[in-house]
DNA sequence: TGTACATCAGTGAACGCGCGTTCACTGATGTAC
DNA sequence: TGTACATCAGTGAACGCGCGTTCACTGATGTAC
């Protein structure tokens, strides 16, 4: 549909990119359908056109969240050994998580998990949980179990995970650095951990 | 000062422990200054004789979570060999964080580690991560620079903090199981991963 | 090409909710004399 | 031991806020004929 004065044209995607806009200011607290109708400039009634509830608008914005997460892990150069495979996810991980913390919050709501499935979430967690996946393989050899590389995978997400994580909560700074000052040492840390990690990890040939 | 009817005696620890209560079974948000003061018996206005503002009852609690998760820790047995202390200081880590989520997420709620220093529950802070720090630099032994133990530790705690976060948000299971179910898998895989990488770190003699 | 009409995507007003915070107040306490 | 009084810790009502959600409605669109 073209869009008029009357008609938006686009609102569904609009709701959401106004999601991801308000999370980025403001975290999941200020994903309201309220305000994200506001920022599309429509009234809050029209966003129910598109979204049953607040809880349907912040899972739209948690699997773009996601699929936005996943991309950039995607674009991490693949041909690289391995080891250094790691090293970029993680510093891919780690740059985006700090570069968009509303964001990748939004991206782990406990609140969308936490009851039903929502299978496009879902996917695209399985999309951004893929190139660690691989690159844990590959980095074990096919002479490896598959439950030994999954293992040294998920060792490996929780170990970046956390680092983000921790960060974002100024819990690994001394004060007054903002995390982003902070983000090369704590690169240099986490790459690091996760190398160090992966190289001993049982099961490597 | 004695309970009466009129007076409560001891309102302030009171609302602290409606405010765990809360945290318990809702998480940050559920803590709010008129559910505290419900709980307690007493008109919210009360609450405001004790706590200036909402975010200093929530820094309250987070600082007597904190020092909660710092006890237990500490009562972990700090005679095993300094690699088995890993394990044990995980398995402490990880068990208290899925049986108190809402608690642990709100000792560190982002929300008060953003602005200004709160030095009470920077101090609970420190005395959390001060086991794991001593185990790092036992495990080094007294050669290692202090810089190295102290990377050690940082690492071992983003992995197992890394854990109970994706685990609390519903990231490791496969669907239907709790997290109450897959704890003993749960501290199988983070304290085989935090073993090898103890077991690994450069500087180790 | 023109028109009746079903359908769709908006509007604006309203409901009820729980919240943080403030205010003037009142009942209880403890201390100076 | 008794009493006046300052101080402290409560009460209850009120303010204003933003929220999710629903409702009857209206303007725009596109299709059957």
């Amino acid at each position: 549909m073209r869009p008029t004065g009357y008609h938006h044209g686009d609102l569904q995607n609009a709701l959401v990119g106004e999601g991801l806009g308000l999370a980025r200011r403001g975290g999941e607290r200020a994903v309201t359908v309220r305000a994200a109708a506001r920022g599309a400039g429509v009234s809050h009634a029209a966003a129910y056109r598109h979204f049953p509830s607040r809880r349907a608008l912040l899972a739209s914005v948690a699997t773009e969240a996601m699929n936005r997460l996943a991309k950039v892990l995607e674009e991490t150069t693949p041909s690289d050994p391995p080891l250094d495979r790691f090293r970029v996810l993680v510093a891919a991980y780690l740059s985006w998580a700090i570069s968009n913390p509303g964001v990748f919050r939004v991206a782990f709501s406990e609140e969308l998990w936490d009851k039903e499935s929502l299978p496009r979430l879902r996917d695209a967690s399985d999309r951004a949980s893929r190139p660690v996946l691989d690159a844990a393989a590959d980095h074990l050899g096919p002479s490896a179990a598959e439950g030994e590389s999954r293992r040294l995978a998920l060792a490996a997400w929780a170990q970046t995970h956390g680092f983000a994580v921790l960060a974002l909560d100024r819990q690994l700074t001394q004060g007054e650095l903002s995390v982003a000052d902070q983000l090369p040492a704590l690169l240099d840390l986490a790459a690091d951990a996760v190398g160090v990690l992966a190289r001993a990890w049982p099961g490597r040939p």
